[in-house]
Order: C-alpha cells, then sequence, then structure tokens
RNA sequence: CGGGGUGUAGCGCAGUUGGUAGCGCGCGUGGUUUGGGACCAUGAGGUCGGGAGUUCGAGCCUCUCCACCCCGACCA
C-alpha cells in the first residue's frame, strides 16, 4: 500500500471532547472516524486490523467444530414473542416497522435466530454437539455510548451457540470454548485479560463467564484477590464477613437527638459504625405504593445491583418517604410492621445482637437489638457493596478492585429458548428433548480498541504483529535523491511478495514519515536514505522496543522475515 | 432518563462594550530546503449547529430545537 493513496489521515492535534486513550489515538492515526454518537466508519487500516482479529477467532472457533454462518440482523418481531424478549428488552433493541406495517427489529444478539436456524434442521441426537457461529454487525441502542470503539451501539461482534443433549455435554464443550478464548485473547496480543465467574461470585459457580481486559479505561469494577485465584465483578462480588460480636444485652429505647445518619450517631453514641443497623429505602419504578427498606451493618453500603437481583426487578432508586409513616433517619427494623414496606436484610446482621437501630419514632432509636430475639426476619441476602481492602470470600487476603472491559463471555444458556421456541431433537429411546443450549460472544470492535488501550506510548500505537494493519513501514527519506527514489521503488515491489508493506511514498520531510510510522503503530519502520545506502544498507527500528539495527539490503528479506514472524 | 459542558474552515482554536469572518495546522500551485512535524510566495476552503426573536445592524443578546462530549442511571 502506497501511504500517498491511503484513506485517512493523520492529525498532529489533540482531538477535542475525547477521553479515552484508544479513542483519540484511533482518530488521529486515521483508523477510524465518527458518523453519529456510538457509530464509527473503520478506514482502511482500522479494517485491516478488524479482518485480522476475525481470522483469529474464526480459526479458533473452527478449532472447536464451529460452523460459520450468517443470520440476519433484520428480524421479524414473530421470532422474538417467542422468547418473551421483544417485549422484555428495553430501548436498546431498534423497533421499526416495514413498508408492509409489518413489525420488524435488528438484531442485538442472535438466540433467536440461532434456534430459529437450527431447528427442524439440526433434528437428531446424531447431530450434536454442534456449534453455529457468525461475525456480524449488531445494533444495540446504548443508553450512553462512550470513549470511541469501546462502548459502540453498532458493532462487528463474534457470537457462537452451541447445542447438546445432556449438561455434562455441554460442560465438557463450555470447557473446549474457555480455551479457545483464552487462545484468541493470546493470539491477537492481548496482555492483561482474565476470565470471572459472572454466576454467583463465589467459587464454584461455572454457569457463565466473562473476558475482562484490565485497562483503566474500562467500565467495570472488578474485585480480585491478589493472592488466591478469587475474581467477580463488583455487581455480585462478595467478601468475607467481619462481624464484630457485640455483646448481648436487653432491648432499650436510648434519646438520640436529632442524630440522624450512621456518622451522627457514631459520634454521639462513641460507638463502631459496626454496631448500627443503616436503614435505606428504595422505590421500585412503576410500583408507586411499595417502598423496599434495606437493613445493612452501618459500615456498608448496599450494592443496588444485588438488591435489583434478589428482587427480581429492573429498576430501583433511592427513595423520598416523606409520606409513607416512616421517620427519616429512625428508621428501624425493630417492631417495623407496615404493609406497604418489603423488608430486605443484609447478611451482615444475620444473628447479631448487640446492634443500635432507629425506633421509627423522632428523636429515638433502639440499643441491644438482638436480630434472633427482636426482628422477625426470615430473608438475609447479601445485598453488601465489597470495598477495596475486605477481605476475600475464598482465602481472607485484602481484595483490591481493578477497572475492566468486557471483551468477551461464555454463557451456558440451558433450554430456556429451545423450550421456549420448541426446538426439539430426537433421541436413541425415541423421545423428543429440547437441546441444551451455550453461547459464546466476543466484541471485535472493542478487542481492536482495547488492545490499543494497553498497548501505546507517548508517540502512538503499538500493535501486536498478529493484527497490525501492515508489518513493515517502508520509509524512504530524502525523496529527492534519484537513488533513493529508485531503490525504494524497487525494494516496495520486492518486498510486497513477502510482506504486508505500507510505502511512505510521500515527498515529505524526514520528521513527518517518521512520526508517522510510530503514531500508526506499525511494527518494523525501514529507513532507506543516502546514509544508510551509502553502506548499502536500510536502518531498520522495532516499534515496540525502539531498537534499530543496520540491515545490508542484500538481507533484508531474511531479517524482515525473522522480524515480521508472528510468535 | 437526570446532572454538567461544548458547537465558528478538514483538524485544533481566537473572536473585546453588538458594527464587513480570523489564527495555526492541513489542502492546491510555484520555488528554496532535506534524518524528528522546514521556509518563501500564492490560492482554495464558512448558512458562525438549526429556527424564531430583539436591534438600523447579531458569531456575540433572548427563546427554542438539535448534535456531540463528560459523570450517573441503563447495558439481551
Amino acid at each position: 500500500m502506497r501511504l500517498s493513496k491511503l484513506v485517512g489521515e493523520r492529525f498532529k492535534d489533540i482531538p477535542a471532547g475525547v477521553s479515552a486513550k484508544s479513542h483519540s489515538l484511533l482518530l488521529r492515526a486515521g483508523y477510524i472516524k465518527q458518523v453519529a454518537n456510538g457509530v464509527y466508519s473503520l478506514l482502511p487500516s482500522a479494517q485491516r486490523v478488524s479482518l485480522k482479529i476475525q481470522n483469529i477467532i474464526r480459526e479458533e472457533m473452527n478449532k472447536v467444530d464451529g460452523q460459520e454462518v450468517l443470520m440476519p440482523v433484520m428480524m421479524p418481531r414473530e421470532i422474538w414473542d417467542k422468547s418473551g424478549r421483544y417485549t422484555s428488552i428495553g430501548q436498546e433493541m431498534v423497533r421499526f416497522k416495514d413498508r408492509n406495517n409489518h413489525e420488524m427489529l435488528l438484531g442485538m444478539t442472535h438466540e433467536e435466530a440461532c434456534v430459529h436456524l437450527c431447528q427442524n434442521t439440526v433434528k437428531s441426537y446424531d447431530q450434536l454437539p454442534c456449534m453455529i457461529y457468525q461475525i456480524q454487525t449488531k445494533i444495540r441502542d446504548e443508553a450512553r455510548p462512550r470513549a470511541g470503539l469501546l462502548r459502540v451501539r453498532e458493532f462487528t461482534m463474534k457470537d457462537a451457540y452451541s447445542f447438546h443433549t445432556n449438561n455434562d455435554d455441554l460442560n465438557e464443550y463450555y470447557n473446549r470454548v474457555y480455551k479457545a478464548y483464552e487462545r484468541i485473547y493470546k493470539r491477537i496480543g492481548m496482555k492483561n485479560v482474565i476470565a470471572i465467574s459472572s454466576d454467583n461470585g463465589m467459587m464454584g459457580g461455572d454457569g457463565a463467564h466473562e473476558f475482562q481486559l484490565l485497562v483503566e479505561a474500562g467500565e467495570d469494577n472488578l474485585i480480585l484477590c491478589e493472592n488466591c485465584d478469587y475474581k467477580a465483578n463488583m455487581e455480585i462480588a462478595t467478601s468475607k464477613l467481619d462481624n464484630a460480636n457485640f455483646d448481648d444485652e436487653k432491648l432499650e429505647e436510648l434519646f438520640t437527638e436529632n442524630a440522624k445518619t450512621i456518622d451522627e450517631l457514631a459520634m454521639l453514641l462513641k460507638k463502631d459504625k459496626k454496631q448500627f443497623i443503616k436503614a435505606v429505602c428504595y422505590a421500585i419504578s412503576g410500583e408507586k405504593d411499595k417502598v423496599i427498606v434495606a437493613f445493612i451493618r452501618g459500615d456498608k453500603e448496599v450494592n443496588d445491583a444485588k438488591l435489583k437481583k434478589y428482587l427480581g426487578v429492573n429498576d430501583i432508586n433511592v427513595t423520598d418517604i416523606s409520606d409513607t409513616g416512616l421517620v427519616k433517619g429512625n428508621i428501624g427494623c425493630v417492631n417495623l410492621e407496615m404493609d406497604n414496606i418489603i423488608k430486605v436484610f443484609d447478611l451482615s446482621l444475620k444473628d447479631q445482637k448487640g446492634l443500635i437501630c432507629g425506633a421509627n419514632k423522632e428523636e429515638y432509636h433502639y440499643c441491644g437489638v438482638n436480630m434472633l430475639r427482636d426482628v422477625k426476619a426470615d430473608n438475609f441476602v447479601d445485598i453488601a457493596k465489597v470495598n477495596e481492602g475486605e477481605l476475600c470470600p475464598v482465602c481472607g487476603k485484602p481484595l483490591i478492585i481493578r477497572k475492566g472491559i468486557e471483551v468477551g463471555n461464555i454463557f451456558k444458556l440451558g433450554t430456556h429458548y429451545t423450550s421456549a421456541m420448541e426446538m426439539t431433537v430426537s433421541m436413541p429411546d425415541g423421545s423428543q428433548i429440547n437441546p441444551i443450549m451455550g453461547c459464546y460472544g466476543i466484541g471485535v470492535g472493542r478487542c481492536l480498541a482495547g488492545i490499543v488501550e494497553e498497548s501505546s506510548d507517548d508517540k502512538g500505537i503499538v500493535w501486536p504483529k498478529a493484527i497490525a494493519p501492515w508489518l513493515v513501514y517502508l520509509c524512504p527519506l530524502r525523496n529527492d535523491n534519484a537513488e533513493v527514489e529508485e531503490i525504494s521503488e524497487k525494494l516496495y515491489n520486492e518486498l510486497s511478495q513477502n510482506f504486508e508493506v505500507l510505502y511512505d511514498d510521500r515527498k515529505i520531510s524526514a520528521g513527518i514519515k517518521l512520526t508517522d510510522s510510530e503514531l500508526m503503530g506499525i511494527p518494523v519502520r525501514v529507513v532507506i536514505s543516502p546514509r544508510s545506502l551509502s553502506q548499502s544498507q536500510a536502518e531498520i527500528t522495532i516499534r515496540e522496543s525502539g531498537e534499530k539495527i543496520m540491515v545490508d539490503l542484500a538481507n533484508l528479506n531474511e531479517t524482515l522475515a525473522k522480524l515480521t514472524m508472528i510468535d
């Protein structure tokens, strides 16, 4: 490729209003161009990277017996009605009517389409297990796209779906795909990827994993143990309980003046915050008359995601309780009997005694609260947010928090979709069963941007060789020099036989060429100049290390073959 | 959806109390340069996000809509 003809210009100025490193570098180096909020065109250089990532994914999917298909982006409402998701998914699914007034949608995922494809096509146990996959455009009208390609509304994704006759077979296949994913991330040059269980956070959950790239620009908070293998998304992470065992005392009312918050009470009574019971009130959207009151140990905070999951609702908000009969700042779980409230207790309160909670009237709290004796509660669940430094639920060592980008996920779906859509296969005994499914996704663009997030320096992108748009940047300096010009042209023609060469044939000053080669992140730069030609040599610079070597022109092919070899 | 911010040339930006639209980079042409974003000359490029209003006159003031960015909510 001649750089003078490459579509996509490079910019010296840092783009305005851009915060993510990958976003800035991809724009500046001429890889992407924004079309709308969360919608981008990939320029030729980015498309080359994308195709290389896709091909690696394709090879690994084929290795686990995947069969590539292509399902539609546009689908009729009917197949999504069968799973119930036409109505259960919110505005992130794009819906529209076609010219015949038929309700249609744009695919954000393809479980329904996949079952549609396979039902009455895959009919017998004898055909299982089988897996189909596609690399295709997904449309998700995200509420808030951000950070360039990291979170977009339209993107290329590899999604795969497997079918099995029994759980053992699914589990075995799931593990094969898990290993394939590890190979994919390694091969595309992604370094800090971890797989975390997204099942229930405790060890042993193996129903789903998400693959998280650990970079600062990540939007997921991950709780990790540096000592053992515990790792979990903040949404479901747990920590080891560290309750102080307070003495059992008799229940008494306590005058607490105007102290309302845990901080004020701890100050007033000179007690550890752990001795208090905090009450947090939530409203469920759409249910005006109900109030959720979550009780939790005074020093802890409620994890909304966990609470929502427990309640099985989509949306909760911290609510104003002024007209509910609850006394703000004095809410307590002792003698609290109201029809319009749903009480939830965090595990940190289970079986505890000697605690302090609100007395449900102004200026008073109860002390000596014994959860077993004084509170009629049976629903103790984990709704607590984990903070950095809390102890690992497995090994007891301190936990740390890291940011991550979800670059892939794998799920055991079970028979949810096959039963909803009535897909069956014949078994040896003549019976019909709904096959068990697994599904497996990887976002291609997110991988591309994620790699830029973790692989760049102050000069620009540093592409891993396996996915670099070109491997060799042929860079003549002094194009006015006839010999440089002639030899460079000749080299371009020759080297292009064996390597992917980006030839900087522009008649411009040296600084621009050298800077562009670094900004674009091409792994190997070959400089041809009067200086190098005087020795019949080329000067090679390795982008990643900055290492420079002089190579005789006669040995150039051989040297480049070594330098561009993909590990 | 809530909060904050920004919209002026391809990119980055300036534009004073309201008075003829500017700078740097980039782009075209001619020339001089030549190993880390050279220089001279010259040229092209604008519905100042859209609409309405105030005014003799609006990039600037008012209202309104829109787009984009950031934080949060949301994320099959």
